[in-house]
DNA sequence: TTGCCCAGTCTTGTATGCAAGATTGAGCGC
DNA sequence: GCGCTCAATCTTGCATACAAGACTGGGCAA
C-alpha cells in the first residue's frame, strides 16, 4: 500500500522510456510547429487557426499560444491582433535583407573564431569539408545540406559569443527555409563548394578580415538562385 | 433604427477617446515590464512572480505569462523552467560580447546607409550632431544621450532593411540598459564626441566602409567605460 | 440581379481553476 | 550543535470557461 510499480518520484525530464514528459509543452510545440513550417508543410500566408493546432498537437490552447510568441521572434510567423496568426511571407527584398544581416552575422563569427579557434578544431572543420566534397561529388544534396548547415553552427559555436549565437539562432530559421523552399542550381552549388574550401584555407590560417570577406560574399553570391524560386507578391 | 450615432463601423484599435482599450493587454504588460527594467526598477536577478505583477499591472496571469516571452526573446529576462522568470545579469564579459555584435549591426546598417542616405538626411544628422556638441558643452547628459540614441536610430532607418531593424531592435534595450546603469565617464564622453564627429564625416563622404569600421570601434572604445561600473559575478 | 445589412458562427483575448513541481522551515536523528 | 527528511506552502504549467471582436451567409431592398 505505500508503493506501487509506477511509483517513481524522478522528476527530471530525461526519463521517458514511456515518453512521459519531454519537456514544457509550449518547447515541444513550438518545435513542431518550427518543423512544420521549415519543411513546407505549413506554407508561407497559411492562417494558423488555434483550436485546429490543439487537436493536431493534443495540447490546449495556453501553449500553443505561447510557441506563436516564440516563433513570432524567430521572425517564422506574425501574429495580427484579433485575427490569425500566419506563416510569414518570404518575398524576393525581404530575402535580400535577411542574407545580407545573416552574411555579416556569420561573417562576424567567422572572424571571431578565426581569433579563437584550435588546431583539433581546424581538423574537425577540415573534415566536415571533405565529407561535403564527398556528398558533392556523389550528388547527395540533403546530406550536403546537413553538413553545411553544421560548418556554419560549428564556426558560430567556435567564435563563443552568447550574444552573437542567438542572434544566429534567431535567423537561422528563416535561412533554412529559405533555402528549403528553392531549389539549389547546380552551377551554384559547385560555385558555393569552391567557396566554402576558399573559406576553408582562410579559416586554417586564420585570417578573420579575410574570412569575413569571404562569409558575406558567400551569402550575397547564393542570394540570386534563392531568389528565381521565390514567388512574386500578390 | 438603422444607425447609431457612435454605430462607426471602425475596427481600428486608435479611436480611444475614452480610453477604453490602447491594444492588446499582453502588449501593454509588456511595455510596462521593459520600461521597468530599462529603468533599474527592476534590478538584473530580481525574481519575478506572476501573481505580484498581476496585482500591480491589474490584468490576469494570462497576459503576464505572454508578455514574459516576449520580454525573453529581447534577452531581458531568463525565463526558468517551473521556476521564476529572472531578470537577466549583465556581467562584464556578456558587455564585451553584447557590444561586439551590436558594433558590428551598427556596423552594417551604416555601411548600407552610406549607399543610401540622401542630402537631406545628412543635413538631418549633421544638426543632430550639432546639437549633441551643444549639449556636450553644457553638459547636460540627458539630453546628450537622447540625440545620440537618436542618430544611431536615423541610421539604421536610412538603412532600410528590416531585419536589420529587428535585430538592432531586439539588442538595443540591453545596450540601453547597459549605458543606463553605468555612469559616462568625463574623460570618455569627449572622446565619445570625437568619434561622432569622425563618423558623421564619413557618413558625408558615403564611405561606408570606413564608416562601418568607426562605428564597430566607437562601441569597443566605450566598453571599458562600461565593464568599471558592472558587478563582478557571486 | 446586385449590393448592403444583419445575425449567427467562429476565432481570439482574458480570467480563473486545478494539479504538479519547487521552496522553505520545522522537527527529528545523529 | 549540525545535517537530513518531510510536509506545508508557494509558484508555475496547463486546461477550460467566458466575453468580445472578426468573418460569413442569408435576406431584403433597389
Amino acid at each position: 500500500m505505500d508503493n506501487e510499480p509506477e511509483n517513481d518520484t524522478l522528476t527530471d525530464e530525461t526519463r521517458g522510456p514511456a515518453g512521459r514528459r519531454k519537456g514544457q509543452l509550449h518547447t515541444e510545440a513550438a518545435s513542431r510547429l518550427r518543423a512544420m513550417i521549415l519543411s513546407g508543410e505549413l506554407p508561407p500566408g497559411a492562417r494558423l487557426r488555434e483550436m485546429q493546432l490543439c487537436d493536431q498537437l493534443g495540447v490546449s490552447r495556453t501553449p500553443v499560444r505561447e510557441a506563436f510568441r516564440t516563433l513570432a521572434a524567430e521572425g517564422l510567423v506574425d501574429l495580427l491582433p484579433n485575427r490569425s496568426v500566419l506563416v510569414s511571407e518570404l518575398h524576393a527584398p525581404d530575402l535580400e535583407h535577411l542574407f545580407l544581416v545573416f552574411g555579416s552575422v556569420e561573417g562576424l563569427a567567422a572572424e571571431l573564431a578565426c581569433q579563437r579557434i584550435s588546431e583539433a578544431e581546424i581538423g574537425e572543420i577540415g573534415r566536415l569539408l571533405a565529407d561535403m566534397i564527398d556528398f558533392h561529388g556523389r550528388q547527395e544534396r540533403a546530406s550536403y545540406m546537413s553538413i553545411n548547415q553544421l560548418i556554419h553552427r560549428r564556426t558560430v559555436e567556435i567564435a563563443a559569443n552568447p550574444v552573437l549565437l542567438s542572434v544566429w539562432q534567431s535567423l537561422v530559421p528563416r535561412v533554412e527555409r529559405a533555402r528549403a523552399l528553392a531549389n539549389l542550381d547546380t552551377g551554384r552549388w559547385t560555385e558555393a563548394l569552391f567557396e566554402h574550401t576558399k573559406m576553408f584555407t582562410a579559416l586554417a590560417s586564420r585570417d578573420g578580415e579575410l574570412l569575413a570577406r569571404l562569409t558575406r560574399q558567400h551569402f550575397l553570391n547564393s542570394l540570386p538562385y534563392l531568389q528565381t524560386r521565390s514567388d512574386s507578391k500578390p
